[in-house]
Parts: C-alpha cells; sequence; structure tokens
DNA sequence: AAATGTTTTTACCGTTTGGTAAAATTGACG
DNA sequence: CGTCAATTTTACCAAACGGTAAAAACATTT
C-alpha cells in the first residue's frame, strides 16, 4: 500500500503526484513517460518530485499498487449465494464501469500486461490468481448444480475482463472505427444480451 | 507497403530488420525499443541499420504497414452470401487464429491503441472504418432477415476483436493466472459456444 | 585486375533522461 | 521572533539514445 505522508503538504503533493502519473504513464507507458513530464504536470520541478519519491520505478509501483485494489475489487463482490446469472451479469456491469470511470487505469494496467508484466507479474501469480481460484470453484459449483450452461469458468472471467476493458483500452480504435465518442449504454444492453445467452443453462 | 530491396543482401537484411524489430516493439513499444537493441536483435551494427531504414520512425512504420494487411484480412472475407452464423465463427476462429499464430504482432497492435494509435490514427479512421462500415452493413442485413439475433453489429465486431486478442496481448496474465501454457484449444470451444448461444435468432 | 558501386565499421555528436548535491527558501512551533 | 526542520530551487552529472560523417571493407562488373 502508499505510505501516506506525514504532513499536510507531504499528503496533497504525494496525491497531486500520483495522479499527474497515472496521467503520464497510461498515456505513454513507462518507457515512453518521463519525470519532467510527470513534474510539469503535478506542477513541480523535478528534484521536487524526487523528494517525494526516490525514482521512477517507486512512482510507477505507487500508482499501480493503488490501481490494483480498485481494479479487483468488482471481482471480490461475486456472491456464492447469489443468483449465478445475476451475479455474472452484476459483475460484468461493475466491470464495464470501471472501463468508463477509470479509463487512465485500465490502460495503466493494460501496458504493463501487453509488455509482459515485468514490474507486477508475482502479483498476478499469487493474489490475482487466488482470487481468481476461488471464484471459479463458486462458478463450477453452479454449474454442476445445472443453474448454469457448461462452460469453462476461466475463458468466462478472461472473457469479461476482455470485454470490458476493451472499452478503456482500445477507446481510440471504437471512436476512429464509429466516428462517435464510445457509448458505454450500448456496450452495456450488448453485454447484457451476450451473457444471458450464453450462459442460461 | 514496404519498398522491397534491390539486391540480394538488401532484401536479406531488410527482412531480418523487421523481423527483430517487431520483436523489439512488440515487447517494449514504440519508446521502449532502442536502435541499439533492434540492431544486436538483428546481428547488425546501429549504423548498418541506419544505412537500411532512415529513422526508428520509419522501421516502426515498415512494420505496422507490413501488419495492418495481415490484421485486416480475415474480416475482409465475412461473406454476405454465406450462412451467417458459420461467416461469424468461422471469422472468430480466425481472429484466434491469428492471435495463436502472430502474438507479436497482435501486441505490437495493441501497444499502439492503448497509447493512442498517435501512428496509425489516420488509417484507423478511413481504411479500418470503411471496411467496417461494410461489414455492419452486411450483418445487419443478417438480422433483418431474420438470421441472427438482435444485436448491434459494432458491439459484434469489437468483441471478436477483444476476446480473440486477449489471448495474444494479455497472454502473461492468462498464463499467470491459470498456472499454464495458454489452451487454445479451449479457447476455441468457449468462443463457439458463446457466439452461437448469442447469435442464434 | 581495375574500376565502380554497395555495404559495413569506426568514431563521433547533440539531446534527453534519470538522478544528485547543496544552497536557498519556506513553514511550524515554542 | 528566532530556531529548527521540511520543502523547493539551482546547477549539475553520467549514461543512454537517435542519428551522422567518413573511411574501410566487400562485391560486382567489365
Amino acid at each position: 500500500m502508499i505510505e501516506l505522508g506525514k504532513t499536510r503538504i507531504q499528503r496533497k503533493n504525494q496525491a497531486t503526484i500520483l495522479d499527474a502519473a497515472l496521467d503520464v504513464f497510461s498515456t505513454f507507458g513507462f518507457r515512453g513517460a518521463t519525470l519532467d513530464l510527470i513534474a510539469s504536470t503535478a506542477g513541480l520541478s523535478k528534484p521536487n518530485l524526487l523528494y517525494y519519491f526516490p525514482s521512477k520505478e517507486a512512482i510507477h509501483s505507487a500508482v499501480l499498487a493503488e490501481l490494483l485494489q480498485t481494479w479487483l475489487a468488482p471481482l471480490k463482490k461475486l456472491d456464492r449465494d447469489g443468483d449465478p446469472i445475476e451475479e455474472i451479469i452484476i459483475y460484468v456491469i461493475n466491470k464495464l464501469h470501471a472501463s468508463r470511470d477509470f479509463p487512465r487505469e485500465s490502460r495503466l494496467f493494460a501496458n504493463e500486461i501487453v509488455q509482459g508484466a515485468p514490474r507486477i507479474k508475482s502479483i498476478l501469480e499469487t493474489d490475482l490468481r487466488y482470487l481468481v481460484e476461488d471464484k471459479v470453484r463458486v462458478i463450477d459449483k453452479w454449474i454442476q448444480q445445472g443453474r448454469l450452461a457448461k462452460i469453462d469458468p476461466y475463458h468466462l472471467i478472461f472473457s469479461i475482463w476482455s470485454l470490458t476493458q476493451h472499452y478503456a483500452d482500445f477507446d481510440v480504435q471504437v471512436q476512429a472505427v464509429t466516428g462517435q465518442e464510445t457509448s458505454f449504454g450500448e456496450a452495456e444492453i450488448f453485454l447484457d444480451h451476450l451473457y444471458r445467452r450464453m450462459l442460461a443453462p
């Protein structure tokens, strides 16, 4: 987690820096981001920025750590005692709204994964993996009870990630092809249809 | 298109360079890639590399140009005179196989889009857009004829892109979560089920 | 084999980048 | 208000990077 500064100025500047860093890292990737740009986006000088974080890596890690919690939260809410299809639909919609409301977080994550996740691979192999394993068991149980179509739970989860994050990560392409602002309303209708059809037992 | 060299050595070295550049650009993104790394991957010195291409930008453009043809080909094959569901399934499977067989191309494309497609936006807004518009008309016709479920054709196409490319672009994550090599066989079964269910009228 | 054109190497250059040292400034508090 | 700690600025540095000039090495043709 993020070590919160002690003083008022520290708390304010660390928050400003993390927001600026999210902006810059999500737009240019780790290598494309420069300390100068992060600093000027945050309204600070570069040495001043390095007074708060020891290195570029450290800033990147701090941003990623903050993001990961937000990003995994929706899956944690999947409730084994709820109605299977409704629970999954709720997860899909929550994830879609996360793409709509936190596109920078989504793109930063995408940037990291596409380039081999050098800085968060270990988290994916532990925290994320255990979380997914847990939910896979829930979904498998639902299938055995005949309350869901017989599909592979892993691929179901991957499909939700890819379909929802696509609207944040590949937004430029979506807009280029449709010639319009991305309509999350349409996406919601589409995904609702898709998952109800696919999951019905 | 790529200007092919005249001499035997030119043809060989240009091909080697483009392959090395695909490797490096797809792994590190444009900014993360260095001429030194591309050169050493290709087994050449940096000035020698710059003898064949005038700049880093030029190499990147050449790789992207080569890739785009391969990447759009499957959609072009979607046949208005075929069976709607089978045609779409064939497209899905072709795209999935492209992710399996050309993951570097997929990741390079993803890298470019996630960072705002600064170098291919104009192509997306013209070539890709027109191609998609054409196919959207075909799908709309199929829907009007009652041969497909009433879904938004744009979102259908986006869903195919995201679901299939996910297995190439986010492969690290898929492997981290499952703990295994990505199974394109399972993915094929899953996607076949998904699209047959969703598209049935 | 000489002459000519092609390819490769060596030795650079200017800029950008992540990062540092230390002085100057500002804020907190008795 | 004076003191001490926290913060910010100024002035740098070394390495990495994209790119160039020009000579050396190599091929090709006559």
